[in-house]
This record gives C-alpha cells, structure tokens and sequence, in this order.
DNA sequence: GTCTATATACGGATAGAC
DNA sequence: GTCTATCCGTATATAGAC
C-alpha cells in the first residue's frame, strides 16, 4: 500500500496510506485479544476498549501503570469493577495487550518500504513512518517506552529485541548506501532511533514550541542525511580553543 | 576548574575536572538535605545514603519508583523501617531529593564552558560534558528521566524548565554560530537533548554492542557538526523513488 | 453484561523499647 | 541510632445479585 508514496512525504500522505491510526486500531485490539475478552457484543465491546485503554493512556501519563489503580480506571470509564473484568484477564494483562500491539506494529512497518531501490531513500522512508506512525499512535508507543521496563523480565525483553531489530535494519541500510561503515553506521542507526523517539517522548515541547510533526520529520531526516554526506567531503576542523 | 581542558575532551580528562563525581555526591547529598536527616554522625550517614539511594536505583530500574516500597527497600539496605526513617521524611521526599541533585547538577554544567569564545566550541564542549556526566551519574539522570512524570506537578514542571532551559542555551549558540537560524536552529537543539540523553536511557545497547562512551561522544558531536556545516554548502538531492 | 459487596493482603507511617 | 510492633487505609480480585 505505500507503494503509492513519494519518497519524501507528509503526515497527511501517510495517513491516506497506512493501514492503522486511532479509528481501527480498536477493532484490530480487539480481533488479537478476543479470547481474553467475554463481552460478545462488538460494537459494545469496541466502545468500552477505547473508553478503556484511552484512560489508561491518561492515568499511566501522570501517575504511572503501576500506581493507576483499577479503582481510578473504573472511575474514569464509568465502568464497576466486574464490568471492568469483562474485558480484562488482569492488570498485568493490560498492559500486555499494550505491548502486543506495539511491537505488531514495529514488525509490519520495515516491510512497507522493501520496494524501493536506493538504501538511503528505504531509510528515510522508515524515519519518516516511525515519527508519523508516533504521532498516530503516540499514547501507545509512549507507554511502552517508559512502562515497559516495570513489566514483567519477557515483556522487557521483547520492547529491547524489537528496538534492536529496527536498529539493525537502519544499520544495514546505512552500509548498503557505501557511505559509512561499521562502527559508524551503528552508532548512526542507534542515534536515529533515539531521533524518532523524541516525537513521542517529547510531545509536549514540540506542541508548546508550535512545531509540527512535518518540520520535525524533515529536520531529523536532514540531520541524518548531512552526516551520511559528509563521509563524501573532508569535514571543517573546529576552531581550536 | 574546565579551563585546562582542551575543546575535543574524553572521559578521563572530564573527570579530572569534574567537581562532581561517584565518590563525593553523598556528601554533597548529605549537606543538601541536611535539615531532614536525624542522623548525626556523619560517616555513619554517608554510608547509610550510599545504601539507601543505590537500593532506590536499582529498585526503581526494576520495579518503577512506585512500585518500590519502603519493605523492598529495607531488605536491599538492612535497615528497619524506623531505621529507614532517620534519612528520609517520606517516600515522596526520597524522590524530590533525586530530583533536586539532578537540577543542581544541570544549573551549573553550562557555566563550566562560558569562557570559550566560538559558540560551535563551547556547545560541543557541552555536548560532551553532559554525556560525561550521564555516565558518572547515570542512575540519577536515568531516575529523573523516567520517574519525574509521576510525581507530583512541581516536580514535573522542574524537570520540564530544567530541559528547556538547555536546550534554549544550545539553541543561543547554534544561532550565535551563523550557520542555522531560528527554526532550524531550535530544531536542532532539540535533537541534540534527545541524542545526549540517549546515553543515560539505552546503556544497556551501548554496553552490550561494546561501545564506549568516548566513541558515543564523539559520535553525538559528529553528527550535530556536520548538520551545521551543510548549511555552507548545498545538499546533494536524493534520487526519486 | 454489569452491578454491589466482600475476601484477603499489603502499603506508608509512627510509637515506643533498647 | 536502630529495632519491633502496630495503626489505618487501600489494593486486586472474586462471588453472586439482577
């Protein structure tokens, strides 16, 4: 489906061509957790998934997973506590369908991109997806950033292996561009991933400074690219101090 | 005490310099705090918050601060819970103490450089300090990345100022150096707040890949140079998809 | 499918002995 | 300066009514 894109695109091309954002991402939760879940009524079923993991969202945001109390999430879904259990197996498991949905996620996103040709373009063409998948899915992503490592030693280390994995890809990607080689190039794909990260991490300054996710893909993409150029020219000596 | 280092430093060098290191921030701790500490003698107290904040970092990395409590703590210290309660006034406090070292810390760091006169200097030297110091204090930085979120407003809004005001320090000397100007220039100041960070959040991928924090640093510096410096010359296009 | 009521356990903090 | 014992509130999870 991205086939349709140009190299360089918007937030709002994205958005006309990915296959998940904030209106479907509901029933895709529910379809990978319908065993858990006993209510049998679908539309019931998506309206009380949102009303559920959107409090979440909002209550692991200022107190932490670990500190949201179940009793807070009741309170901010209007659901008892029983009701609550219709759609949960436990608070673990919460936060575990979480976590599922994000690195089903980061597993699709790569092979969107396999079609194109030069290595460089694949690459920023990946950068660009992350941020604006990032934006799309911001509470999401953002949960598993700062929750996962208080979860369960399983769920770490799959958060860690699914960050690898992307990284990996970059690094690889770099190399086949023939500009920068191995230590190089991994420290340049583990500094785009910390670059892509920041959109979600950092949402609230870049809303506060009136930056747009658009400016802020290209500036990373920028910042990535001068680097890779700069393998091709000598570089200016700093002045010495 | 940064005069004697040269422009490009290493860890080794930085540490020499360094006011602030491992060994010496309990005292500095204790003489913060020392209104709220019962204890008196002072070796038996340096050696009980050695304890006491060491327990709290690796159960708080685990566990999430507020998934730690004050039993876990105890057992990781040997203290009793009244034995605890002689260092600290509260959960709360333990945390704000953390907090309030990390902001001391990040006030004077920008006045160790102030005396470099190229604006591309002086941030590099930044730059590499501020990774520097995440490497000696990394368990405090990490702490007030990861937890700040969940404690209380004031706290949050420190940390917040705290970030910001780097960033817009960084920003001055990006603009001061002719290269960039204004949204380009903040942009990157951005970037360079999330690529320092990223030593203090992902030490566990940097040691596992065996890359030290010389070659981090260098790296970080790299990057931002070359992005300033493409400024001088014109980009090459990437070739359509 | 959702509710109220409750079982059971553990949290932070303090009092008072030594 | 540190310990043991305890107060009081609240957590997750479930049972059973409607």
């Amino acid at each position: 489906m991205m086939e349709t894109l140009a190299v360089s695109f918007t937030l709002a091309e994205f958005r006309k061509a990915t296959p998940l954002d904030e209106s479907n991402i509901w029933a895709v939760l529910l379809d990978r957790n319908n065993s858990r879940i006993s209510v049998k009524r679908r539309d019931t079923a998506l309206e009380n998934l949102e009303k559920i993991f959107a409090a979440t969202f909002g209550l692991a945001n200022t107190l932490g997973f670990r500190a949201m109390t179940l009793r807070d999430l009741c309170r901010e879904t209007g659901l008892s506590m029983g009701g609550l259990y219709g759609y949960i197996e436990s608070k673990d498991q919460l936060a575990a369908m979480i976590e599922d949905m994000v690195r089903h996620v980061s597993e699709v996103l790569p092979g969107w991109f396999a079609h194109i040709p030069s290595p460089q373009d694949q690459m920023e063409c990946i950068l660009r997806a992350h941020i604006f998948l990032s934006e799309i899915l911001q509470p999401w992503l953002y949960f598993v950033f700062l929750e996962s490592r208080n979860l369960a030693a399983p769920q770490r280390d799959i958060a860690k292996a699914s960050e690898l994995s992307m990284e990996a890809h970059i690094a690889a990607l770099i190399n086949a561009s023939g500009m920068l080689s191995s230590p190089d190039s991994a420290l340049l794909a583990a500094h785009c991933m910390s670059l892509v990260q920041d959109w979600h991490l950092k949402r609230w300054k870049f809303r506060s400074a009136n930056i747009d996710v658009d400016a802020f893909a290209e500036s990373v993409v920028r910042l990535v690219r001068s680097r890779i150029e700069s393998a091709r020219a000598p570089a200016r000596q700093p002045v010495a101090g």
